[in-house]
DNA sequence: TATATATTGTACATGTATGTACATTACTTG
DNA sequence: CAAGTAATGTACATACATGTACAATATATA
């Protein structure tokens, strides 16, 4: 019973999800973020409390658009590292094609907010452990023949999301389709993840 | 003739500096700027013209703090690769240190402003391009041997630059030295500018 | 259809933020 | 020491921002 909405909630966690992308977390006021949804900023405040609670919800929503989504959709069971290479391709593609040069707002928002924001720290920092895992799973699973031992797995696993990482800075201001997948290939092929034979241009 | 500054620029600038880094450029009002200073807004615009101004001179400032710099610093005389590898290791340990895990400024500006804000974007960018510049120029000075060709060189610097960049952002949910440096080291190693013989722990 | 209730809107009090016009201050040079 | 000038301070107009109290609205269930 009661009213209701004027609005959808997935729509609306769906556009201050680009909202905070372009113009990061910081930018965006509750002022603004309620004006664009059509809605007062008590009708805000009712429904999710604060910037903050909406942006952990944000950020859950946000990991589906996530370049740190792929990962989970590898098939354990086939060329695990060819499809991680095709993982960094398509995030070399997505920075170089994205106008706005938007980037990864995970990582945006990590370095905008950690450190200083005591609420959202947490979540954020969490977030990338998660990733972590989840490469340290896919290099093991890839790992029967290689034998790496546990701290080498970590080491690699920590040097794929650094490149991870820096590929979502460097999208920011190279937009060079080659220029970008060159190097991010040249630094997968060092750590033994790209193999000439994938022949990915 | 005139009227003597209440206070040093040397010193206003250093200071904004370091808020700009541990706040970030879009959470340091002018208001908040002129009260650390200890003058009012109106003696701010008079000496500084805007934020955005002021920012380019802290962008220059802080150059000289910047894990960049360091790399201006090594003679291409001795063991470049060497020299490169110890810069990372320093960097590791900066960011480990760092208790406000402030990460490098000008990293952290580029992510925040570069696509949104049209005064820093260039600015920033051409920082970058610098960097890449001097990485490109160190591989080619320790390439005699080597002999690796241009392209090979570009795809190079830019992934040690990634490299860089992820470091400055992993450390900021990484606390622990060894953690960090190590998959720093591996990926050094696994582009060839790490050396075993180098023992670096 | 009446009523409980979730949602929305209005209004308020308060603080922050920006940029400028104009007056004041203090110092340097002639 | 007088005059010019750079630096500073005051005041204003305007807009943004926050969070809450209270009233109005709409709807599902009884």
């Amino acid at each position: 019973m009661g009213r209701n909405k004027a609005f959808s909630r997935d729509q609306a966690v769906d556009s201050v999800m680009h909202l905070i992308w372009s113009q990061g977390y910081q930018n965006c006021s509750v002022k603004a973020v309620s004006e664009m949804l059509g809605i007062t900023r008590s009708s805000f405040y009712h429904s999710f409390g604060s910037m903050e609670s909406l942006f952990i919800e944000v950020l859950k929503r946000y990991y589906v658009h996530s370049p740190f989504c792929a990962f989970d959709q590898i098939n354990e069971q086939g060329d695990i590292l060819k499809e991680i290479c095709t993982v960094f391709q398509n995030i070399c593609v997505a920075r170089v094609t994205d106008k706005e040069a938007k980037g990864c707002l995970m990582i945006n928002s990590i370095i905008e907010l950690v450190g200083s924001n005591d609420i959202l720290s947490p979540p954020l920092s969490s977030s990338v452990d998660v990733v972590l895992t989840r490469l340290k799973r896919l290099l093991n699973a890839a790992n029967m023949q290689e034998k790496l031992n546990e701290k080498e797995v970590e080491q690699k696993a920590l040097a794929l999301l650094n490149l991870l990482i820096g590929i979502n800075v460097s999208g920011k201001f190279i937009k060079d389709y080659e220029q970008l997948w060159s190097s991010t290939r040249l630094s997968l092929q060092s750590l033994g993840v790209y193999n000439a034979d994938y022949n990915m241009t």
